[in-house]
DNA sequence: AATTCACCCAACCGCTTTGGC
DNA sequence: AGCCAAAGCGGTTGGGTGAAT
């Protein structure tokens, strides 16, 4: 028994949209809202499914997509999430207001693969493609986030998300990347970028911790130093300065203090991390 | 001018996740 | 706890378009 088809396929339009349904879907949405897609093409005279309606109001006919291209820094930005989100193109998305993760998607299959791959970057695991397997565990770029900070003894130890190289195996990276360095003869800072990008996050995702009664439960996110000596924020090394959120020491608003707990990346900063908002666009 | 090829992107498909009962 | 419908997500496909031959 396969499953069962998300609507009636005989009496649904397929295929690329017309002007006409385009206007009835934006006038349907304007005066009710999004929501109940599966009811939607009904209520609004439209022979299509639900999903597909769906789709077309999210990827195109939204009237806050930024259409044309993507800027360099939209591109480096893009670059930065994959290395550290992977293939989760509706987070990614969620950093770049007005681009849907399906448009990412296709920019990425289409453009920036091929960026990488011209800069000798395997796309996939963002190292050099000339990369042995086997170092990659070493030196994979990694995010480490508390979430609960319920204190509890008993409680096994955290599932950890890494997205900062771990201090143990710094010396290691280091050295590897050294000798990769030598390997593939990259000597400016400009390609020694391209591997290790400028994102150190700190994020631990877990049962409660124990031993710091004061730990804030919350991300505490590494300052970056930046090429000219300052530091940068979480913040601004994704490219999303915002002054409430933005703790660069150029800024003008010096260091953080216990208090103080970075960059709202995920949005806990009243309490336990609420995992799906990370989810959400 | 006609044909082939490569690229791009909107849309689809199927699976997973979520939420209500 | 389990079931089911709805929504969300990521991979894939197919048609349109422009460049190359």
């Amino acid at each position: 028994m396969g499953r069962s088809p998300c609507c009636e396929k005989a009496h649904t339009n397929k295929g690329a949209w017309t002007k006409e349904e385009d206007d009835r879907l934006i006038a349907y949405i304007r005066t009710h809202g999004e929501g109940c897609w599966r009811s939607l093409p009904k209520a609004a005279g439209l022979l299509r499914c639900g999903k597909s309606c769906r789709l077309r109001w999210i990827n195109y006919l939204r009237p806050d997509l930024k259409r044309g291209n993507f800027t360099e820094d939209e591109d480096e930005l893009i670059i930065k999430l994959h290395s550290l989100l992977g293939n989760k193109w509706s987070l990614i998305a969620g950093r770049l207001p007005g681009r849907t993760d399906n448009e990412i998607k296709n920019y990425w299959n289409t453009h920036i693969r091929r960026k990488l791959l011209n800069r000798g970057i395997d796309p996939a695991t963002h190292r050099p493609v000339t990369d042995h397997p086997t170092t990659t565990n070493t030196t994979t770029t990694t995010v480490t986030t508390t979430v609960n900070n319920n204190h509890n003894v008993t409680s096994p130890p955290p599932d950890i998300i890494s997205f900062a190289t771990t201090k143990t195996t710094d010396h290691v990276v280091k050295n590897e990347d050294m000798e990769q360095d030598t390997k593939l003869n990259i000597t400016s800072p400009d390609q020694k970028q391209e591997r290790c990008p400028d994102l150190n996050l700190e994020l631990r995702i877990g049962p409660p911790q124990h031993h710091s009664s004061n730990m804030i439960p919350s991300i505490s996110y590494m300052q970056q130093p930046l090429m000219t000596g300052g530091t940068i924020c979480f913040a601004c090394s994704l490219g999303v300065q915002d002054n409430k959120e933005c703790r660069c020491s150029t800024n003008g608003t010096s260091g953080n203090n216990n208090n103080n707990v970075g960059f709202d990346f995920f949005k806990i900063k009243n309490g336990a991390l609420d995992y799906r908002s990370l989810e959400m666009k």
